[in-house]
DNA sequence: AGGAGTTTGTGAACGGAAGAACAAAACGAG
DNA sequence: CTCGTTTTGTTCTTCCGTTCACAAACTCCT
């Protein structure tokens, strides 16, 4: 259930507060869900409340990670070095998220060598090694749209079951691999939609239609 | 409709390649929808196409732009200029989609006046100024997460209705106002999750989401 | 110990989206 | 002009996620 990660950190916020136990309603607010929905999200993975009192927030927040699977690191490599390449990098929050970024890959060899977050940029055609060596199974693409469908193939090829694609095309791939994308000028599109909507309040008047067939 | 940018994209796609018409089954395969979904989606927006024939690239092109809002151009004001915030003010990509960085603001002096993408970063101070100079009414927020509700705050204050959220926090917003979350972590995590789920064929198996198409 | 007050877990109703299927419309060939 | 082919627009059915509502279970207070 793609809830699960925003009730984790929910909860990793209640226990840096030393929060030691909370309700659904509480974790609810919290993350801006309903209770009921929220109670049935957790009950999916087992039934680790207790009535009367609630759930225990360290108990429930390691049952979380453990049914996503972030008690074990992951092992990351993101492929394309620039601008946003860069900026995932150096973002911290992966590593404490339960990801580590094992190696950055770049096609453009004026990028090789420069030291990136603490790491090289190394060619592209170490992916294969990479994967290998460090059993990657997840990908991060970063590189502009024309190349992303090549570095996916590569990557499925190498080994790699799930990618995270930021460049602004569809991804075909074989059964059995996970794509999720991120587009952040769709996203942006969507709020120009409502914002459009918000500005005209006649919204869509029947669209009427102008032709009519003459006999 | 969520959907409509997707279309969008690949109609831009398919005019660039002097393609004219296209079947409800072409776009479907290139944007990986059910054609049935596709054509109910395109029907919201009135009956563009012809049957037997298919739809006029150009023409429902400009149709569905013109829904979603993006036949104007969109002033966008950026807010945490750090690594992410780097990375986005040098996104062409928002430009040529109906989007304008009109200005770029962080609250740490140091980076003040600093060049990023042909813009100074200014002053979070004069967010106010900006907005109502430049009729602002979407924001993106790229702080870290303890500042975003402030920064949010402001925003609305300041006369933002819409707000694309990179910060791991939940926003609480007045009504009227759209935010939409980014969280690079979520996504990552979502994959861990149906990654641990190949790698333990105990659980329940099934549910297949991906997107399969040819490109 | 018992009752009052909480809070979970879940059965049932609801709503809306997704897919299958088909009639209506356009076009081209003969 | 008519028929066959293609493809849209839409209806109908199915299914899944959300929400309501409530009994069961637990705590605390007297
Ligand atoms: N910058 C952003 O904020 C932003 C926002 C939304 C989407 N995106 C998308 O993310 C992608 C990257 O954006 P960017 O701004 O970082 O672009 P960029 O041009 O700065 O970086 C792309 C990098 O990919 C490398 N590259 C190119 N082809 C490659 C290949 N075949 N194999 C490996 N590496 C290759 C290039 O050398 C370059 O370093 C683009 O698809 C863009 O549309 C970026
Ligand atoms: N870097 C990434 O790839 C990435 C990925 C996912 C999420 N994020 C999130 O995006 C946000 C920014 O990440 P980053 O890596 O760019 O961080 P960063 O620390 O590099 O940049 C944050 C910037 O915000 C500015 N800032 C701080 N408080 C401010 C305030 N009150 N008003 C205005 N500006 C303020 C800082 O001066 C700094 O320049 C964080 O919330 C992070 O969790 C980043």
């Amino acid at each position: 259930m793609a809830r699960l990660p925003i009730y984790l950190r929910a909860l990793t916020v209640l226990v840096e507060r030393g929060i030691g136990t909370c309700s659904s309603e509480d974790l609810a607010t919290a993350t801006g869900v309903n209770s009921a929905k929220l109670r049935k999200d957790l009950s999916y993975l087992g039934s680790y409340g207790t009535r009367g009192v609630g759930y225990d927030v360290d108990y429930l927040r390691y049952q979380i990670a453990r049914e996503i699977g972030v008690t074990q690191d992951w092992p990351v490599v993101i492929v394309g070095i620039g601008n946003l390449g860069n900026a995932l990098a150096n973002y911290s929050g992966f590593r404490s998220r339960g990801f580590r970024v094992v190696a950055l890959l770049d096609a453009a060899p004026e990028r090789h060598d420069e030291a990136v977050a603490g790491l090289e940029v190394r060619p592209f055609d170490d992916l294969e090694e990479i994967v290998a060596a460090e059993s990657v199974s997840i990908g991060v693409i970063a590189t502009p749209a024309v190349a992303a469908q090549d570095v996916a193939d590569r990557m499925v090829a190498a080994g790699v079951t799930s990618i995270l694609n930021f460049a602004p095309t569809v991804l075909s791939v074989p059964e059995g691999v996970d794509v999720r994308k991120v587009d952040l000028s769709i996203e942006l599109q969507i709020l120009a939609y409502h914002e459009q909507r918000k500005a005209a309040p006649d919204a869509d008047l029947g669209h009427a239609t102008d032709q009519e067939v003459i006999a």
